[in-house]
DNA sequence: CACATTATTCAAAGCGCTTTGGTAATTTGG
DNA sequence: CCAAATTACCAAAGCGCTTTGAATAATGTG
């Protein structure tokens, strides 16, 4: 059943049976009632395609994910991410397409999504310091937003970001607080723009404190995998001075972590303690009546919530401003810290 | 710049252009290559929507992730299936359109999918006993794929899956093997098909071996989480005869049923087995020299590469039979499992 | 009651592409 | 050398929708 064949049906212009449809004022509502029993009755549903060519919107939006050879993997936090976004492209009527694509190619779909008309607008993950995207989709004319920051960049652009800066900075005074002195420190890439800055709030949160920053007890080379942060701290607690309280980026390289200190026969909480940045991924629950980590949490699922609300304002041109959110994270007492054990 | 705009420029008409563009033999080699050639300096990339509407293809493929109330999250395999299946879209020019949705509206995503136009196909997801969106789509017309099977259907359709009988039945002898008796199933939601086929191949395990089944040693109420792992682990461990191995769903469940053993100060590999069922997830990877765990492996990336292509080859019609691949899972030794203690 | 408004409805053009059904130019075959 | 076949190209229709510009019907005004 098409346009067509529905006004046809109904004795009706294909014009005024749009109109009807699509909510305009200059139809009288008997009419209109008329059409959309009509609709529902033949469960009409207007091809898209045809609706995108004719309006010039594709009621979609995108999202790129770079993989390189080395990093080919989806980042964990995603699935949590887009069950956010998920939730208002559905109450608004968007699609959601995904690229997974190489690294090298990225340029090349932002400009194809651009001259296809494949999607209204993008939203840019895992910005890297100075992160050429930004003025590239400038450019192009493609709007987004962007989860995170990019360092270095002087263009204006809306995005949504933790503060990784005081999240650190947070977790490394309340280690210090409770005595710990050697504190690692266990980062993404830090090329990221966020791991750069985590590693920020890190530093100066030892600084502040006198601790001298030990490059022998950072980490921040690898994707945030399980196995990254085992061998990271297996290897750690093995030095000659080794660290009493770690700090690391994802849960997933904590958990990680944890496997390191039974290895070594060491008790979390007591022996070592550790402080982990949470995204709220829905597997990973951190949140008992008392969780197993101490944790500075924010909730990615909502960073993808908001994202996708600010880039749709921003389709529609309901704004023309650029919107910065910078959420604070909450700083969540668990079982994986305690005072730093004195010898 | 659009294909007006380049015939013009060109001196040539837009059938000629189009035609030289999409590798029809009809057009002479010289002018193919002018018509190259000013393509690639122009940046021309014709508009995807007025393509589709042109010839009803829409080159995309939709993923329904169905979230109903209680299970409002996205299955961490999924970022893992969806990196699988990317490769495969990328290379054939696909779009991967994803629909994150209420449970109570999947029916209408796959009609409207189907009338709007806006996919090709699908691949179904997580298929449950007695599945009806496999009835349903094959009633809508819209061709697909399944990523498991349904139990209870009599249509024939299309589909990869784990061989999860024998991957839980040779879980189930090899602890038996190690002298194990009491051998307790955390499985994912027993809705699932998945999950019932598990269950049948643990229990065909133990029967097979004349060890009696025992409902207070099986849990599959839930979603495969870590908190689910860790609590189901911790309740049987604290019943009066307690299991002393466990066979789980998922690794990443199996890391809470892991922290359960630390709770109660038991080891793992000695005082109490684990073998899991391993996805391959990238940032859980369990493979080192010898993994942590004990595990029936399948790669659910590998699993996303052949079902996108099984699907792409049905929407151009390619093969009009069905397919069907059951990937038999690799049993691999990892330190989680050691023979039953006596006492 | 004649004229100006306002409320409804419609025919047709246009979005950017593919494809059908030609035509004109060139080759081939007898 | 001419008819037949082949090659290279093109004009125009069509995909299913929205939107412009008009037309018609209904209502109000002095």
């Amino acid at each position: 059943m098409n346009l067509k064949e529905l006004s046809a049906n109904l004795g009706l212009s294909q014009t005024t049976v749009s109109r009807a449809l699509n909510g305009f004022p200059e139809v009288s509502e008997a009419t209109r009632d008329k059409v959309l029993a009509a609709a529902a009755k033949h469960n009409y549903s207007p091809n898209i395609r045809a609706k995108s060519l004719a309006t010039g919107r594709a009621n979609a939006i995108g999202h790129v994910i770079p993989t390189d050879d080395r990093h080919e993997m989806v980042n964990p936090i995603f699935g949590d991410f887009i069950a956010g976004a998920g939730e208002v492209y559905a109450a608004n009527n968007y699609e959601m397409v995904l690229s997974i694509i190489k690294d090298a190619d990225e340029e090349q779909v932002y400009r194809n999504f651009k001259t296809r008309g494949t999607v209204d607008g993008v939203i840019l993950h895992a910005p890297k310091m100075n992160d050429h995207r930004i003025a590239l989709l400038q450019e192009i004319g493609l709007p987004f937003v962007v989860h995170g920051r990019a360092s270095g960049i002087e263009q204006n652009y809306s995005w949504v970001d933790v503060n990784n800066i005081s999240a650190f900075r947070r977790a490394t005074d309340f280690l210090v607080d409770l005595g710990h002195r050697r504190i690692a420190l266990i980062n993404g890439l830090e090329t990221m723009d966020f791991a750069h800055r985590r590693r920020r709030g890190y530093e100066e949160g030892l600084t502040a404190r006198d601790i001298p920053v030990d490059p022998a007890l950072m980490r921040g080379d690898s994707d945030m995998t399980e196995s990254y942060g085992h061998s990271a701290a297996h290897e750690m607690l093995g030095q000659p001075n080794p660290p009493t309280a770690f700090v690391v980026s994802s849960i997933i390289s904590a958990l990680g972590v944890r496997r390191a200190f039974e290895d070594r026969g060491l008790q979390m909480g007591r022996d070592v303690s550790i402080v982990t940045h949470d995204d709220g991924l829905s597997y990973l629950a951190n949140d008992g009546e008392v969780p197993v980590f101490t944790a500075t949490r924010s909730s990615v699922r909502e960073a993808g919530r908001m994202l996708s609300r600010m880039l749709i304002e921003k389709i529609n041109g309901e704004t023309s401003n650029h919107n910065h959110h910078l959420l604070e994270a909450e700083l969540t007492l668990g079982r994986s810290t305690g005072p730093a054990p004195h010898n």
